[in-house]
Order: structure tokens, then sequence, then C-alpha cells
DNA sequence: GTGCCTGCAAAGGTTTTGCAGATTA
DNA sequence: TAATCTGCAAAACCTTTGCAGGCAC
């Protein structure tokens, strides 16, 4: 297994994006990234501004939502639909989703082998499992004429 | 392949459901639960109301709402977050989606084989594929507790 | 110095809630 | 008749937009 990343990897990876992307480097968009890769845990956008109440006192709402919409544009980030507020992802690699149809939480599964993998991980984790889709995302026909 | 369902079918299971729960028939029910049930696109709460509008002229939205999660809870409709809007899939069998992040418009895909398949299924729907994802769903570990 | 980014305020859209009146059983 | 459902209005919520000031380059 890798050693984990440091800080200052993660901002490079940011930095990196940025730069190659002609974006700037700015105070707001370092610590949420750092904020986003420390926790595992899909953070909504008003989840993340608590977080970051105290790193960026005067940080808005509505910035966080142009950063984390940015950070998807750079595939740092992915959005995932949920009911309530939208969660987003940190990890870029392909892997399950468990969502609670009760608190709306969501939950990565580690795995990536299939639905029925993903249904045993689940119940492994002590979720009670009631449905298990593939969701495939892109653009649609329609949009691609 | 069995012969399509008629409108006295569909009608016969929703009253059934209903009076099995206890709870009553109305106009407003039965035709929201025909129109569902013959269009097997993904509607939201506005479009469905829009559809009714001629045949239930005093429809109003929080009625469709309500009648959705009631339809939610007795299985009749699965209620599935998107981007945007809520949409409602008639569909109770195993089926997979592809959503599309342009658009927001939600497409079943015709097979429940699998990741790999699934994907294989939205490309020859001519959708471009950008991420496959198993979705788990049920009540999570926290709120079984 | 230039142009992008942040913070603020407000608006847009979706969904939920509360209550009076109509309707089902 | 009694309990429930509908329709209406309003509010709560999430998210986006527009603009003035500040900051990275």
């Amino acid at each position: 297994m890798e050693p984990t990343s440091t800080p200052a990897d993660v901002d490079a990876v940011l930095v990196s994006r940025l730069r190659g992307a002609g974006l700037r480097v700015t105070p707001q968009r370092l610590a949420l990234h750092r904020l986003i890769a420390s926790s595992n845990r899909h953070l909504t956008a008003e989840a993340l501004l608590r977080e970051a109440a105290q790193e960026l006192p005067g940080l808005a709402l509505p910035t966080v939502y142009s950063t984390l919409e940015l950070f998807a544009e750079l595939g740092v980030v992915r959005r995932v639909a949920a009911p309530g507020a939208a969660r987003y992802d940190t990890d870029p690699t392909p892997h399950d989703h468990f969502t609670c149809v009760r608190c709306g939480q969501l939950y990565d599964l580690d795995t990536s082998a299939g639905r029925a993998a993903a249904r045993r991980a689940a119940e492994g984790a002590g979720h009670r499992v009631e449905n298990a889709t593939v969701v495939v995302s892109g653009v649609c026909a329609g949009c691609l004429a």
C-alpha cells in the first residue's frame, strides 16, 4: 500500500491542475481542497463551509459552490446527486456508493467488482440493502447532436 | 413477451395497494398513476403536472409531490435523485440508468447484467459514457441503530 | 496594472408544510 | 358522518447569478 499523501502533495496536485488550466491559486481553493482531500466523508457544500469556518472566517457559501464546481471541472472532485443536497466525492478512482434512504448520507463502497460485490460490501458495512443499480453518466445522445 | 398491461390492469394494481394500506382511491391518484405507468419516461413532478393538466384541470403541484411520495411508499414508483429536480421511475423491476450530465435527463438501460453491460447498453443507445458506478441504496448502519 | 476571484445580496427553482374546504368510504 | 384528501398559500431549502471590491499574477 502506498504511503498516505501529505498536505504538500495534495496542494501540489491542485496547483498543477490550476496552472495547467490558466487559473489562479488562492488561499480559499487550497484550504477547501485540503479539507476535501483529508476527509473521506462526502460533504455537502454547507458542511464544507462549516468545516472551513475556522481557517477561512469570511468564507461565503456561493464561493464554496463555485469552488466545488471548479474542482469538478478539473476532475478533483465528483458531484453526486443525493436527496436533499448534492454531495461531493473526493475519490477520483472508480468505486461504488451506498446511499441511505433515510438520512441521505453517502458512503463509499470499497469495491468496483460489480453489482453483487457492491451489495455484499454494503451489507458487510452494516447497511440494510434495498436496491442496487448501475448508474452510468455522461452526455446523452440528444445533447451530443 | 407478456401482453402490455391495459389501463384497467394498471388501475387494479393501484387500487389493491391503496386498499391494502387503508388509503382512499381518488381520481387524482388514479389519473397520475395511469400517466406514470403509460409513459416510460422519467418525469419530474412539474412535468407530470403539465401532463395531467388536461385531465385534472385544478391539480396543484403540492398534490403531485404528495401523491408521488405516497406512490413511492407503496412501491409503485421509485424516486431517483437527479441534478435539478428529482425524477420518478415507474419500472419496479431491476434495471439500470443513464444520466446526462448536461441536461439532467434520465434514461432506462435495458439491462441488469452488470457494470460492463450497462456501459455497453448506454453506448449502444448513442450516449457518451464518462462513468459507471454501482449505487446501492437502503438504510445505513447509523439509521438502523 | 490587469484581470480573475471573493464576498455579499438577491433571486430562481424545487420541495415541504399548514390549513380550510371538498370528497371518499 | 367521520376521516382523509385536495388545493391553495406560504415558507424553507438548495443553488445560481450579478456586481463591487480585493487579490494573484
